[in-house]
DNA sequence: CTGGTTCTGTACGCTGACGAACATTGAATT
DNA sequence: AATTCAATGTTCGTCAGCGTACAGAACCAG
């Protein structure tokens, strides 16, 4: 199975807060365990709960035509489901999709709006929170228009590795493809490509991570400039 | 020379405000002229003043590495510039660029800080204009990723008309190129096409549409959803 | 009018990814 | 052990866009 992390669970973004702040919020979520490939929100629809992933991890993913889909940013215990709630506005603007199962508070989306107003340390924090998505986004952008797939691959690794606490995770090529916006062939290869060089070693949809530092080389700089980007606004 | 649109100049944001409001932010802020491709934002770089178009128009760059940019989104008369102030960070995400020489609205990025404090009104309407430059932002990752170049210049020639607010517009294929993402060659293959069907005219960088039907026929959806967001979303 | 500059058009070989189809391997079930 | 199915590997022709280079056309300045 999938390795337990000895890091201890908790999520960075409450795990910040003044005490008080954080114990209000714990006292009025609860944990939830999410399970692969559940859908947590879609686009347009009013969002009913936020989410605080705890070793758990969340895809967010755009469509554009049907069929097309494609990941936009991912959400693990360094950030939060449902923070545009801080623009007061409770309609989804992605599909949101649990792509590493695992442990989560979950909130009701008008109990968070009452945290936000309370807490003004919260709001600051989810505010900075939000800036760096769009700094997701707009990276994402770019990196989707002039990188090539083995380093989109590398970094998506990479991202996915921080956020699953750990060098092996699940993901078959398949899901790969949706994610990145390719066909599945185009992965096979890319992945066959870092197997070969040693960076990573998978089977039937068990990831290992074998050389990070490498797996950065031939990762895009999206990568860096992403974590950079984060360090830099949060703190 | 451009052709003098003959609907009175105004920004729609402002225009939005309730009466009293609206003199505020008049009185806070002076007319300036911005000229074609002046800088007015720069990545990482504090925001000095915000901008609110008034005729002019102004493209949001982001870039991954040197020397690969792509517009990620664009601002007119139904926007402003420096909207992620309201998360409490005065550092520019994005290379802001102005793309249609013109008239608009410039108040000190402080000054916007307290106006926002002061009224409600202009916290939650701009709130509203950041979620759909959100929305913008994953839209234009989608895009990117997989329409055709000919259904994204369309796209991009729409944008445009809009707001410009008048037909005819100056912008040469290398600036297309630049906006795009793609080399000069491909914009030209692509105007050509476009020409061909009798949908826009240009030279040496006057572009005139000339058949709005046509072109939205042969842009991809994204122009229509982004229209549709910013309605829903701004009322 | 002349020479320089900017803008646009065209050509050529290259390549990353596409679409589709088929083969193989490993795991789970019976 | 046999069967079934999910996951991965491979192949083949196609194509949009790339990088580069060059040529004509329109405009501007002297």
């Amino acid at each position: 199975m999938l390795s337990i992390s000895s890091v201890p669970l908790s999520n960075q973004l409450l795990a910040a807060l003044p005490m008080i702040d954080r114990l209000h919020m714990l006292e009025a979520s609860i944990s939830v365990d999410l399970e692969f490939s559940e859908v947590l929100a879609e686009r347009g629809e009013k969002i009913r709960y936020v989410y605080f992933p705890v070793g758990s991890f969340i895809s967010l993913v755009e469509a554009s035509d049907n069929e097309t889909r494609i990941e936009v940013g991912m959400v693990g215990d360094e950030g939060m489901l449902g923070s545009s709630l801080i623009l007061g506005i409770d309609v989804s603007p992605f599909h949101a999709l649990v792509q590493g199962a695992g442990p989560a508070l979950r909130m009701k989306a008008a109990t968070f709006r009452k945290e936000l107003a309370r807490s003004a340390g919260l709001e600051r924090s989810l505010k900075r929170y939000l800036y760096v998505v769009m700094g997701q986004l707009a990276q994402t952008a770019a990196c989707t228009r002039f990188h090539l797939l083995e380093a989109r691959l590398a970094r998506w690794l990479l991202m996915t590795e921080d956020r699953a606490h750990g060098e092996r995770f699940h993901v078959t090529h398949v899901f790969l493809a949706f994610m990145l916006g390719v066909r599945r062939v185009g992965i096979t290869k890319a992945a066959t490509s870092l197997q070969k060089q040693g960076l990573i070693s998978y089977s039937r949809g068990n990831v290992t991570i074998v050389n990070r530092a490498g797996l950065e080389k031939v990762s895009c700089s999206c990568y860096q400039l992403d974590k950079k980007a984060y360090t830099a606004i949060m703190k």
